[in-house]
This record gives structure tokens, C-alpha cells and sequence, in this order.
DNA sequence: AACGTTCGCAACCGCGTTGTA
DNA sequence: TTACAACGCGGTTGCGAACGT
């Protein structure tokens, strides 16, 4: 047996949001605040689902969002947090303030991993395509530094986690004013 | 100007995780 | 403990805009 649908597909709009139901959504939130997405469609009078408005709310209408193109400083953070935790876009939008993980995952997509690919950079493991290096990036019991040429970033590791892996619980994130890390668990 | 191609981004889809009855 | 509903995330797609010929 499937999972059931996230709603009722056959009377849901979909494709493009207009001016109208973006007014809906942004008037039930402010009055509602945000949770309860699967009803929220119907409480608000929108033919979406609730995936597709959280998506919405999150992505677009949310009065915090800071849109607009990407500073070099967020660029360089996004490499760098990339080169720390990979696909983990919610975890780097969580280090980007009026970021989303959607805006993020298409700039890494579209101008990003070019970017690095032109340096000669392989953007899956910030080595160097031309010379790769072996090393584990999450090793045991071991500071890295730097781990990637263009990355000017110093990465202490110390995992303790019986894994190998470091977790989100493991890992704290220190960003100072010249965007170098600090990773260490938490004993 | 017209057409084809590429680019960028919003939105969708499927699946894993979490909460709860 | 189990089953199900809801949420959240990451990968992918679709489409309009921009660009090149």
C-alpha cells in the first residue's frame, strides 16, 4: 500500500503562484502564525496543497527573506560550509540568515559548482581534479587544515562519536569575522 | 525580427523522519 | 510496538527570460 496523498490532488491549483493566493497565504499566516500546513490550504481558502504552501511561505513570503544576489562573503561561506557538511542545504541556509535552502541549492547548482569546475575544483570534494587527494574528509581524531586549496578554512576534528561520522549533535559551527571554522563535539 | 539554445529560479515529487494515537 | 499522518529535505523538472545566431 502507497502513501496516501498529501492532499486532494484533483482540486488543487498548481504551477505559478498569483498575486491573489500569495495575499491569501501571507494574510492566514499573519493572523495564524505558521504550522498546520496540511489544513491550512482549506482555513485560508487556497486550492493547494500544504506542501505547496509551506514551500511558498518558506521560499518566497516569508517577511524575512533577504533575496538579491549573493554577496562574495556568502559565497565563500557556502563552499565552505559545503565543503564541511555537502548536500546539506537546510544545515547551511541554517548559517545564512534570510537564506533559504532552496536559494541556495540552485546557486550552488547554477553558479557555484561552475565556479569551482573552472578553478579546476571538483565541487562534490573540493579537491583538486587535477591532483586528488585521498584523504577522508571526516576522519577520526584528526585536524585537517585546509581542507581544499581554495578554501582558506581551518577545520578542527576531534570525533568521538563511536560512528566515525559527525553528527549535527556532534558538531558545533564557529564562524569569526574571516569566515575560518572551528568543528569540535560536544563531550 | 525570428528562431533556437542556454540559463536561472520557482515549484513539484518522492522519500526519510518525526509525532502521536 | 505499530501504523498512520504530517512535516521537512534534497533531487529534479518546467518554464519564462536572456542571449546568440
Amino acid at each position: 500500500m502507497g502513501r496516501s496523498p498529501c492532499c486532494e490532488k484533483a482540486h488543487s491549483n498548481k504551477g505559478a503562484w498569483t498575486k491573489e493566493e500569495d495575499q491569501l497565504l501571507i494574510d492566514y499566516i499573519r493572523n495564524h502564525g505558521e504550522g498546520s500546513w496540511r489544513s491550512l490550504p482549506k482555513s485560508a481558502g487556497l486550492l493547494r496543497c500544504g506542501k505547496s504552501c509551506r514551500l511558498r511561505w518558506i521560499n518566497y513570503l516569508r517577511p524575512d527573506l533577504k533575496r538579491g544576489k549573493f554577496t562574495d562573503s556568502e559565497d565563500q561561506i557556502i563552499v565552505k560550509l559545503h565543503s564541511l557538511f555537502g548536500n546539506k542545504w537546510s544545515l547551511i541556509a541554517g548559517k545564512l540568515p534570510g537564506r533559504t535552502d532552496n536559494e541556495i541549492k540552485n546557486y550552488w547548482n547554477t553558479h557555484i559548482k561552475r565556479k569551482l569546475l573552472s578553478r579546476g575544483i571538483d565541487p562534490n570534494t573540493h579537491h583538486s581534479i587535477i591532483q586528488p587527494k585521498t584523504t577522508p574528509f571526516h576522519s577520526r581524531n584528526r585536524d585537517v587544515k585546509p581542507t581544499c586549496p581554495h578554501v582558506n578554512a581551518y577545520v578542527k576534528l576531534n570525533c568521538a562519536s563511536a560512528s566515525g561520522t559527525t553528527t549535527d549533535e556532534d558538531l558545533r559551527l564557529s564562524v569569526d569575522r574571516d569566515y575560518k571554522f572551528e568543528v569540535w563535539t560536544v563531550s
